[in-house]
DNA sequence: CTTATATACATAATTCACTTATGTATTAAT
DNA sequence: ATTAATACATAAGTGAATTATGTATATAAG
């Protein structure tokens, strides 16, 4: 597991992007995809990202669609139009700031 | 400017790597390198700063000497022993840590 | 000459994303 | 039957940051 203080602020990007690649899923499914790409390395806690969820949807970013699969409720989420503008702009400020970080830290990323 | 979200967690990798490559170093000295370093992107502010230094002094990877510089109080930090051998760790933490986010995020660092 | 900017430290109040803890409920495995 | 996995949700608490404030010297500009 990563030291959770690198983690903080990535969260919404790791969640638009996934959504993003993946299309619509819903939170358990998110916490397992993001759990396979990163081999263990990040799990993604409920307190987190639910109400992460809530958030991007309440600022537009999301939708959802609730299905019951059995007795079981699933709520979708999937990126909106203004969301899918969004990824980009977040993936690249992340990648710009990682080329900072690396200059600053004198460090190949490559 | 970065989102200052994703700055979190990395101030005090950056503090220990800046005063790794450069030597003792005081407070001013050092916000100024990082914006040089930076190219003016990661501004550290001095609320954020001092408190961290002070932390990592009372943790005992920093050592201080307070220098008179004329009228003017010049506080000097420099890695102890123990920070020195806490650098190289915190520097590859955070390089695995944007490996592994580079998988989540599908996207190349190169 | 006085006013703004840069240098140089420090700390208190506040914010906000996250962790931790707790709650509800269904399904599958042992 | 009990535990683990699936699946949602929210409240309390933490802690590293931002923002605001305070002190003081040095220098440039008007």
């Amino acid at each position: 597991m990563h030291s959770p203080e690198l983690l903080k602020g990535t969260l919404q990007t790791i969640l638009l992007k996934v959504l993003k690649d993946h299309g619509k899923m819903y939170g358990y499914e998110i916490t397992q995809r993001v759990k396979e790409l990163s081999d263990g390395r990040i799990l993604l806690t409920e307190g987190a990202l639910y109400p992460s969820l809530h958030k991007l949807e309440a600022e537009g970013l999301l939708k959802t669609e609730t299905v019951m699969m059995g007795k079981r409720v699933r709520k979708y989420y999937a990126l909106t139009t203004e969301g899918k503008s969004l990824v980009k702009e977040r993936v690249s400020e992340f990648v710009e700031f990682i080329r900072t970080m690396g200059n600053v830290l004198k460090v190949d990323l490559a």
